[in-house]
DNA sequence: TACCGAATAT
DNA sequence: AATATTCGGT
Protein backbone atom coordinates (compact mmCIF):
# COMPACT_ATOMS: atom_id res chain seq x y z
CA UNK A 1 0.00 0.00 0.00
CA UNK A 2 2.00 2.82 -1.24
CA UNK A 3 -0.20 5.35 -0.17
CA UNK A 4 -2.08 4.23 2.93
CA UNK A 5 -0.82 3.04 6.40
CA UNK A 6 -2.11 0.06 8.15
CA UNK A 7 -4.18 2.48 10.20
CA UNK A 8 -5.48 4.76 7.54
CA UNK A 9 -6.59 1.11 5.96
CA UNK A 10 -8.44 0.85 9.51
CA UNK A 11 -9.93 4.15 9.42
CA UNK A 12 -11.35 3.18 5.93
CA UNK A 13 -12.57 0.19 6.60
CA UNK A 14 -14.15 1.52 9.63
CA UNK A 15 -16.08 4.14 7.70
CA UNK A 16 -17.05 1.86 4.93
CA UNK A 17 -17.29 -1.38 5.38
CA UNK A 18 -18.26 -2.12 9.01
CA UNK A 19 -16.14 -4.77 10.03
CA UNK A 20 -14.38 -5.80 13.04
CA UNK A 21 -10.64 -5.61 11.96
CA UNK A 22 -7.44 -7.08 14.17
CA UNK A 23 -4.34 -5.83 13.33
CA UNK A 24 -1.22 -7.88 13.08
CA UNK A 25 2.14 -7.02 13.93
CA UNK A 26 5.63 -7.21 14.75
CA UNK A 27 5.83 -3.72 16.50
CA UNK A 28 4.51 -4.46 20.31
CA UNK A 29 4.94 -0.88 21.21
CA UNK A 30 2.26 0.10 23.68
CA UNK A 31 1.82 3.25 21.18
CA UNK A 32 1.10 1.27 18.48
CA UNK A 33 -1.65 -0.87 20.09
CA UNK A 34 -2.85 2.30 21.59
CA UNK A 35 -2.95 3.59 17.96
CA UNK A 36 -4.35 0.94 16.26
CA UNK A 37 -7.04 0.46 18.64
CA UNK A 38 -7.83 4.18 18.71
CA UNK A 39 -8.43 4.02 15.15
CA UNK A 40 -11.26 1.30 15.48
CA UNK A 41 -9.35 -1.99 15.64
CA UNK A 42 -11.31 -4.42 17.74
CA UNK A 43 -8.31 -6.07 18.80
CA UNK A 44 -4.23 -6.42 18.34
CA UNK A 45 -1.91 -9.44 17.84
CA UNK A 46 1.61 -9.43 18.05
CA UNK A 47 3.42 -11.76 15.10
CA UNK A 48 4.16 -14.58 15.04
CA UNK A 49 0.57 -15.34 15.42
CA UNK A 50 -0.03 -18.54 17.48
CA UNK A 51 -3.37 -20.48 17.27
CA UNK A 52 -4.15 -19.82 20.62
CA UNK A 53 -4.95 -16.34 19.32
CA UNK A 54 -6.53 -17.03 16.66
CA UNK A 55 -8.99 -19.28 17.70
CA UNK A 56 -10.97 -16.53 19.79
CA UNK A 57 -11.18 -14.14 17.02
CA UNK A 58 -14.62 -15.03 16.15
CA UNK A 59 -15.52 -13.58 19.80
CA UNK A 60 -15.02 -10.58 18.17
CA UNK A 61 -17.70 -11.14 16.07
CA UNK A 62 -19.89 -12.07 18.38
CA UNK A 63 -19.68 -9.27 20.31
CA UNK A 64 -20.06 -7.06 17.41
CA UNK A 65 -23.41 -9.02 17.41
CA UNK A 66 -23.91 -8.02 20.99
CA UNK A 67 -23.11 -4.50 21.07
CA UNK A 68 -25.55 -3.66 18.20
CA UNK A 69 -28.17 -4.89 20.32
CA UNK A 70 -27.12 -3.22 23.04
CA UNK A 71 -26.40 -0.09 21.27
CA UNK A 72 -30.36 0.64 20.61
CA UNK A 73 -31.24 0.51 23.73
CA UNK A 74 -28.00 2.42 25.67
CA UNK A 75 -25.14 3.61 24.73
CA UNK A 76 -22.10 2.56 26.07
CA UNK A 77 -19.56 0.98 23.27
CA UNK A 78 -16.65 3.63 24.20
CA UNK A 79 -16.62 1.81 28.14
CA UNK A 80 -15.18 -1.17 25.84
CA UNK A 81 -12.87 0.19 24.32
CA UNK A 82 -11.24 1.78 26.73
CA UNK A 83 -11.00 -1.70 28.61
CA UNK A 84 -9.72 -3.09 26.02
CA UNK A 85 -6.72 -0.31 25.97
CA UNK A 86 -6.41 -0.37 29.48
CA UNK A 87 -5.36 -4.30 29.63
CA UNK A 88 -3.30 -3.81 26.32
CA UNK A 89 -1.25 -1.67 28.24
CA UNK A 90 -1.00 -3.57 30.98
CA UNK A 91 0.49 -6.43 28.93
CA UNK A 92 2.56 -4.56 27.43
CA UNK A 93 4.04 -2.60 30.37
CA UNK A 94 6.48 -5.52 31.27
CA UNK A 95 6.96 -6.84 28.71
CA UNK A 96 8.07 -4.62 25.52
CA UNK A 97 8.77 -7.17 22.70
CA UNK A 98 11.71 -6.28 20.98
CA UNK A 99 13.14 -7.64 17.84
CA UNK A 100 15.63 -10.21 19.67
CA UNK A 101 12.20 -11.68 21.43
CA UNK A 102 10.58 -12.41 18.52
CA UNK A 103 13.27 -13.70 16.64
CA UNK A 104 14.34 -16.39 19.40
CA UNK A 105 10.91 -17.34 19.94
CA UNK A 106 11.53 -18.33 23.40
CA UNK A 107 10.85 -15.19 25.26
CA UNK A 108 7.91 -14.86 23.34
CA UNK A 109 6.00 -17.47 25.73
CA UNK A 110 5.74 -15.23 28.74
CA UNK A 111 4.46 -12.05 26.53
CA UNK A 112 1.75 -14.45 25.32
CA UNK A 113 0.36 -15.45 27.84
CA UNK A 114 0.15 -11.79 29.15
CA UNK A 115 -2.14 -11.15 25.91
CA UNK A 116 -4.15 -14.18 26.97
CA UNK A 117 -4.97 -12.63 30.43
CA UNK A 118 -6.75 -9.70 28.25
CA UNK A 119 -9.96 -11.70 27.53
CA UNK A 120 -10.11 -11.33 31.26
CA UNK A 121 -11.89 -7.86 30.76
CA UNK A 122 -13.66 -8.95 28.39
CA UNK A 123 -17.36 -9.17 28.78
CA UNK A 124 -17.52 -11.89 26.34
CA UNK A 125 -15.04 -14.22 27.22
CA UNK A 126 -16.43 -17.60 27.32
CA UNK A 127 -14.60 -19.93 30.11
CA UNK A 128 -14.15 -23.41 29.00
CA UNK A 129 -16.66 -25.23 30.47
CA UNK A 130 -15.71 -27.57 33.34
CA UNK A 131 -15.71 -31.09 33.09
CA UNK A 132 -18.05 -33.07 35.13
CA UNK A 133 -17.40 -36.76 35.85
CA UNK A 134 -20.61 -38.50 35.78
CA UNK A 135 -20.69 -41.92 36.71
CA UNK A 136 -20.57 -43.24 33.05
CA UNK A 137 -17.49 -41.40 32.32
CA UNK A 138 -15.77 -42.43 35.42
CA UNK A 139 -16.63 -45.67 34.25
CA UNK A 140 -14.94 -44.82 30.98
CA UNK A 141 -12.15 -44.16 32.83
CA UNK A 142 -12.18 -47.24 35.36
CA UNK A 143 -12.20 -49.09 32.39
CA UNK A 144 -9.39 -47.81 30.41
CA UNK A 145 -7.49 -47.70 33.30
CA UNK A 146 -7.80 -51.32 34.36
CA UNK A 147 -7.33 -52.29 30.48
CA UNK A 148 -3.65 -50.91 31.02
CA UNK A 149 -3.22 -51.89 34.64
CA UNK A 150 -2.55 -49.85 37.96
CA UNK A 151 0.60 -48.92 37.44
CA UNK A 152 1.45 -48.69 33.93
CA UNK A 153 -1.12 -45.97 32.82
CA UNK A 154 -0.89 -42.15 31.50
CA UNK A 155 -3.55 -40.08 31.08
CA UNK A 156 -2.84 -39.99 27.41
CA UNK A 157 -2.98 -43.78 26.89
CA UNK A 158 -6.32 -43.44 29.26
CA UNK A 159 -7.52 -40.73 27.21
CA UNK A 160 -7.38 -42.29 23.97
CA UNK A 161 -8.83 -45.89 25.35
CA UNK A 162 -12.16 -43.72 26.81
CA UNK A 163 -12.74 -42.62 23.76
CA UNK A 164 -14.51 -39.34 24.43
CA UNK A 165 -13.70 -36.93 22.03
CA UNK A 166 -14.17 -33.71 24.09
CA UNK A 167 -12.26 -34.79 26.54
CA UNK A 168 -8.51 -33.18 26.97
CA UNK A 169 -5.59 -35.14 28.26
CA UNK A 170 -5.18 -32.94 30.88
CA UNK A 171 -9.22 -33.17 32.48
CA UNK A 172 -7.79 -36.78 32.62
CA UNK A 173 -5.28 -36.10 34.02
CA UNK A 174 -6.40 -34.03 36.64
CA UNK A 175 -9.02 -36.73 37.33
CA UNK A 176 -6.33 -39.70 37.24
CA UNK A 177 -4.77 -37.09 40.15
CA UNK A 178 -8.00 -36.56 42.03
CA UNK A 179 -8.98 -40.55 42.49
CA UNK A 180 -5.32 -41.38 43.39
CA UNK A 181 -5.31 -38.63 45.90
CA UNK A 182 -8.47 -40.24 46.67
CA UNK A 183 -7.71 -43.43 47.00
CA UNK A 184 -4.46 -42.47 49.62
CA UNK A 185 -6.92 -40.95 51.89
CA UNK A 186 -8.59 -44.09 51.88
CA UNK A 187 -5.56 -46.01 52.85
CA UNK A 188 -5.04 -43.93 55.19
CA UNK A 189 -8.43 -44.27 56.87
CA UNK A 190 -7.71 -48.29 56.86
CA UNK A 191 -4.56 -47.51 58.73
CA UNK A 192 -6.35 -46.07 61.32
CA UNK A 193 -9.29 -48.40 61.52
CA UNK A 194 -6.38 -50.74 62.87
CA UNK A 195 -6.48 -48.55 66.05
CA UNK A 196 -10.05 -49.43 66.58
CA UNK A 197 -13.41 -48.71 65.64
CA UNK A 198 -15.38 -50.98 63.75
CA UNK A 199 -13.94 -52.85 60.94
CA UNK A 200 -15.14 -53.64 57.38
CA UNK A 201 -13.75 -54.94 54.88
CA UNK A 202 -12.91 -54.13 51.20
CA UNK A 203 -11.16 -55.38 48.17
CA UNK A 204 -8.29 -53.92 46.46
CA UNK A 205 -5.48 -54.23 44.25
CA UNK A 206 -2.08 -52.94 46.05
CA UNK A 207 0.97 -51.63 44.03
CA UNK A 208 1.95 -54.52 43.12
CA UNK A 209 -1.48 -55.49 41.39
CA UNK A 210 -2.20 -58.35 43.87
CA UNK A 211 -5.42 -58.44 45.47
CA UNK A 212 -5.48 -57.97 48.89
CA UNK A 213 -7.65 -57.19 51.78
CA UNK A 214 -7.76 -53.86 53.22
CA UNK A 215 -9.71 -52.61 56.14
CA UNK A 216 -11.43 -49.35 56.74
CA UNK A 217 -13.54 -47.89 59.61
CA UNK A 218 -16.40 -45.36 60.72
CA UNK A 219 -14.46 -43.79 63.31
CA UNK A 220 -11.79 -42.77 61.19
CA UNK A 221 -13.41 -41.57 58.15
CA UNK A 222 -15.00 -39.12 60.35
CA UNK A 223 -12.62 -37.61 61.84
CA UNK A 224 -10.90 -36.98 58.76
CA UNK A 225 -13.96 -36.23 56.75
CA UNK A 226 -14.42 -33.36 59.49
CA UNK A 227 -10.77 -32.42 59.84
CA UNK A 228 -11.58 -30.24 62.16
CA UNK A 229 -13.01 -31.99 65.01
CA UNK A 230 -10.50 -31.71 67.59
CA UNK A 231 -10.24 -35.56 68.93
CA UNK A 232 -7.96 -36.94 66.55
CA UNK A 233 -7.62 -34.28 64.03
CA UNK A 234 -4.16 -34.62 62.76
CA UNK A 235 -3.41 -36.49 60.06
CA UNK A 236 -0.34 -39.11 60.49
CA UNK A 237 0.99 -39.77 57.22
CA UNK A 238 2.09 -43.44 57.21
CA UNK A 239 3.54 -45.29 54.72
CA UNK A 240 2.72 -48.35 53.70
CA UNK A 241 -0.45 -48.70 54.56
CA UNK A 242 -1.48 -51.53 52.13
CA UNK A 243 -2.37 -53.51 54.67
CA UNK A 244 -1.67 -57.25 54.03
CA UNK A 245 -3.81 -58.92 56.48
CA UNK A 246 -2.16 -59.57 59.79
CA UNK A 247 -4.21 -62.44 61.93
CA UNK A 248 -5.31 -59.85 64.39
CA UNK A 249 -7.62 -58.23 61.66
CA UNK A 250 -8.66 -61.14 60.86
CA UNK A 251 -10.31 -62.35 64.12
CA UNK A 252 -11.64 -58.78 64.48
CA UNK A 253 -13.55 -59.29 61.18
CA UNK A 254 -14.80 -62.04 61.48
CA UNK A 255 -16.46 -61.53 64.50
CA UNK A 256 -17.94 -58.51 63.65
CA UNK A 257 -18.92 -60.19 60.05
CA UNK A 258 -21.85 -61.20 61.69
CA UNK A 259 -24.61 -57.93 62.75
CA UNK A 260 -23.50 -55.27 59.99
CA UNK A 261 -24.08 -57.58 57.60
CA UNK A 262 -27.47 -56.48 55.98
CA UNK A 263 -26.09 -53.22 55.90
CA UNK A 264 -23.19 -53.78 53.81
CA UNK A 265 -25.47 -56.34 51.07
CA UNK A 266 -27.89 -53.33 51.24
CA UNK A 267 -25.40 -50.93 49.75
CA UNK A 268 -23.75 -53.09 47.69
CA UNK A 269 -24.92 -52.03 44.54
CA UNK A 270 -23.97 -50.16 41.60
CA UNK A 271 -22.55 -46.96 41.92
CA UNK A 272 -24.59 -45.80 38.52
CA UNK A 273 -28.15 -46.22 40.55
CA UNK A 274 -27.31 -45.12 43.97
CA UNK A 275 -26.02 -41.65 42.71
CA UNK A 276 -28.49 -41.48 40.20
CA UNK A 277 -30.82 -41.27 43.13
CA UNK A 278 -29.55 -38.75 44.48
CA UNK A 279 -28.90 -35.52 43.20
CA UNK A 280 -28.72 -36.94 39.51
CA UNK A 281 -25.76 -34.67 38.14
CA UNK A 282 -23.55 -34.48 41.15
CA UNK A 283 -20.29 -36.23 40.86
CA UNK A 284 -21.62 -39.14 42.34
CA UNK A 285 -18.34 -40.16 44.38
CA UNK A 286 -17.10 -38.28 47.24
CA UNK A 287 -20.37 -36.64 48.06
CA UNK A 288 -21.71 -39.29 49.27
CA UNK A 289 -18.58 -39.90 50.98
CA UNK A 290 -19.79 -37.71 53.32
CA UNK A 291 -22.87 -39.08 54.18
CA UNK A 292 -22.38 -41.37 56.94
CA UNK A 293 -25.45 -43.15 56.39
CA UNK A 294 -23.99 -44.25 53.46
CA UNK A 295 -20.72 -44.62 54.67
CA UNK A 296 -20.00 -48.69 53.39
CA UNK A 297 -20.72 -46.90 49.76
CA UNK A 298 -18.04 -45.23 50.34
CA UNK A 299 -15.72 -47.84 49.91
CA UNK A 300 -17.24 -49.41 46.98
CA UNK A 301 -17.29 -45.87 45.13
CA UNK A 302 -13.37 -45.87 45.81
CA UNK A 303 -12.51 -48.48 44.45
CA UNK A 304 -10.74 -48.68 41.42
CA UNK A 305 -12.05 -52.20 40.46
CA UNK A 306 -15.92 -52.69 40.30
CA UNK A 307 -15.26 -56.24 41.66
CA UNK A 308 -17.39 -55.11 44.68
CA UNK A 309 -20.33 -57.64 44.40
CA UNK A 310 -18.03 -60.93 44.60
CA UNK A 311 -16.61 -59.35 47.68
CA UNK A 312 -18.21 -60.89 50.51
CA UNK A 313 -18.43 -64.28 49.08
CA UNK A 314 -14.62 -64.02 48.66
CA UNK A 315 -14.39 -63.10 52.23
CA UNK A 316 -16.22 -65.39 53.51
CA UNK A 317 -14.51 -67.92 51.72
CA UNK A 318 -11.11 -66.53 53.05
CA UNK A 319 -12.71 -66.54 56.46
CA UNK A 320 -13.58 -70.95 56.13
CA UNK A 321 -9.74 -71.29 55.01
CA UNK A 322 -8.95 -69.40 57.72
CA UNK A 323 -10.16 -71.48 60.37
CA UNK A 324 -9.44 -74.99 58.56
CA UNK A 325 -5.71 -73.61 59.19
C1' DT B 1 7.92 -31.62 21.29
C1' DA B 2 4.85 -34.49 23.73
C1' DC B 3 4.03 -36.03 27.87
C1' DC B 4 4.12 -36.62 32.79
C1' DG B 5 3.27 -35.95 37.96
C1' DA B 6 3.29 -32.68 41.64
C1' DA B 7 1.98 -28.49 43.23
C1' DT B 8 -0.97 -24.95 43.21
C1' DA B 9 -5.02 -22.20 41.81
C1' DT B 10 -9.88 -21.66 41.30
C1' DA C 1 -14.63 -30.99 46.88
C1' DA C 2 -13.60 -31.39 42.30
C1' DT C 3 -11.71 -29.62 38.61
C1' DA C 4 -8.23 -26.59 36.00
C1' DT C 5 -3.78 -24.60 35.39
C1' DT C 6 0.98 -24.13 36.03
C1' DC C 7 5.51 -25.74 36.60
C1' DG C 8 9.65 -28.34 36.32
C1' DG C 9 11.23 -32.29 34.56
C1' DT C 10 12.10 -36.47 31.14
Amino acid sequence: MPDMDGFKLLEHVGLEMDLPVIMTSVDGETSMVMKGVQHGACDYLLKPIRMKELRNIWQHVFRKRIQEVKDIESHEGLEEIQMMGNSMEQSDDGYLFCGADLISGKKRKDADNKQDDRHYGDPYYVKKARVVWTVELHQKFVKAVNQFGFDKVGPKKILDSMGVPWLTRENVASHLQYRLYLSRLQKENKLKASFGGMKQWDISKDTAGNVCLQISSNASRNIVTNGSSGICGSKVPIKNVDSKICVEDMKIASVQMAEPKEALIGDITDPQKSSNSRTGLNHSFGQIGLDVKYEPKILTQYSWTEVQPVQYSIIIIIIIIFFFI
